[in-house]
DNA sequence: GATGAATGAGGTTTCATTCAT
DNA sequence: AATGAATGAAACCTCATTCAT
């Protein structure tokens, strides 16, 4: 058992090495033009061996989509775990929440959206896209739990709080997305906690009781 | 004169159909599934003669987000150009204006996302990037003058107009990209018209002075 | 129509050119070693090109066969078309009809029954397939016709002419392949000839009435 | 001695054991089809250690070949080893032996004649390639031996008996190649006993005398 | 201007084989 | 002896782009 035990670690230690290399690569070039011969050599592995732990080029990026999907539920999870006592407390916690997982990767979370293009997803395997799926739901849940919360402590207006989990993390997407693309364009400074600050401001005062 | 004029005219004519084509095309198959061969066969041309009329793939790509973003400014344009009476009827007139934008083009909106993606921006020529910065200037730019009418007259919170701006377009192309993703990955049904009237009351509550 | 057809005969020849060099490729290093680009090298043209006219790389393979298929068919139907008179005659032309076969193309046959591996079959367009399996039964077909006609004759003794058809196809490729065999493992001189003669006059001793 | 004796024998059971596993797999997928890893996995083995016992995939492939050879020559020589009665019961034992090693081994025969094309025998080592010819011989010269009597006591037509016997082979491949590859374009039944039958009879008839 | 056959670079992926453990 | 992770060469095939007609 001891044995089996350490050559799966030693087995994850190897998908993590070739992750954060591919993360490295794609960030850089974007996915299609990244190559895995780049990932290889960026992993110092050679090609063959990514194929030992990753089916294809399509399910290797959309690991690393998981990954920062999972920091995202950890996250939230812990939000909703410290002890609700004040509404506008608990915006706050779920902004730094989000900020830190926009820093814990700040251009995956592009290439993440990237992949939710339907192009992408048609030619994942049916189990990682049930995983996708599973995280997916479970951080709207989480984050729909913290309106729930302020709702039934007459914090928050009456909303139906899954749509405005939903909306919450449009806006936060939208934003990194909007903000990452103008900085492209315009080769302008980042503006993003900034923005980000103000738009949960307006938010804020949008979905509390006066 | 007139005849160069015709054959202008002739030739806009040709690259409007190649776009209509295309944007077919792109949306059903997404950027790099879709090649220039089924575009051409879509537009009844050969390959040969779409690239007399743009330069390479990602050109022709992103001429089809020039043309929602110009239809973007001329929609808000509209909106600016009525005399200002009421900032809760304006953000209503700002609000049908993008579920205008929505429906002229449903899903090319998202894949402008892939564009604005560094992969694909990087490879754009010098002048249709700097198109496409000028057309965002612009309807960033109108989207602010209204809020700027709005705080101005007092009927706003004093915020930056352009991070305001900034934060509508986000939250709404969020939204979009969000929905979208959503109904691919759980196959669920389409709540982007309900999911976006929620987020523009909220954005309303957070924007207007109470 | 003229220029439709004058296409049309281009891209035969294209294809047969093709083919010339593939058959001569494919004869040389077997089909597993020869690759694409061989193929294109020998026939001066680019590794795309091919893909123009044979869909991959079984595809062509097959093409060869089904071209020796329909030479076989019609030397067949030729024996057939003269008057029958007699028996031995026309086993005789039967014969020579056979090793014209051999001669068009001596390799390509043994790689044929290479082809016939359930390996190689099994990836072939059923388009394809059902060529192949038409002129399989046609040629099979014309050579039962001529034991027909000779036992109807009452020279032949009176056997099920398609098995008895199916007994001599069987011994020249079987002949064939196992003289082709002993040449290369033994370095042995081309008895085929001869040995098919002598096969023959056992065949005809034993088909015949005394 | 006596342990340098027992690991001889064990490691000839493992020989075995891969060469039954290989077969399985071979006769499954076909030459080119079946990796290394299939037949591991069948021989519930790792890859590494098949090549303890092989030298690469193409001699694994020969080695069973050579197996069904060595099962074929000592049919034969127990047809010779009785004495010579009569021709045409001879010629019926003969047959036997034929459709014996034919079940002994239905469909690695068919392969055989894959691995006779010239594609595979060139990647031999010259030490098994040996092997290969001498039992082909062996088992030539065991049929033809039945034929030289055949001949010393007037009973069979006066052909050289090597010869004769490589057509009989001939025969019996050939029936067994087309046959098989009928079943498999035409998935037809499997009438390769009834025709084998139908032609040992021509055969017989053809070489005894009247 | 329009064509579409041809190009050929370059990508993904496979798999026989090796070698440190 | 046995393992099996790693290798890396090499294959097939695609497709944006060009250019002679």
């Amino acid at each position: 058992m001891g044995i089996k035990e350490r050559k799966e670690r030693e087995r994850e230690r190897r998908r993590q090495q070739i992750m954060v290399a591919a993360k490295r690569v794609f960030t850089d070039k974007g996915f299609s033009k990244a190559t895995m011969e780049d990932i290889a050599k960026e992993a110092e592995l050679s090609p063959g061996t990514i194929y030992l732990y990753f089916k294809n080029k399509d399910e290797l990026y959309a690991s690393l989509s998981l990954r920062i999907l999972q920091y995202l539920v950890i996250r939230l999870e812990h939000v909703n775990a410290e002890p609700f006592t004040d509404a506008a407390q608990r915006l706050t916690a779920l902004k730094d929440a989000m900020v830190d997982v926009y820093e814990f990767d700040p251009l995956i979370l592009i290439n993440m959206f990237h992949m939710q293009s339907s192009e992408t997803l048609r030619n994942l395997s049916p189990d990682l896209l049930g995983q996708i799926e599973i995280l997916s739901r479970k951080s709207l849940k989480a984050m729909a739990n913290i309106f729930e919360d302020g709702i039934r402590n007459e914090m928050f207006i009456d909303k139906h709080p899954t749509a405005v989990a939903d909306i919450l993390w449009s806006l936060f997407s939208g934003i990194v997305l909007w903000e990452t693309s103008k900085k492209i364009i315009n080769d302008e400074k980042d503006f993003l906690k900034e923005t980000f600050d103000t738009a949960f401001e307006i938010f804020s005062r949008g979905i509390m009781r006066h």
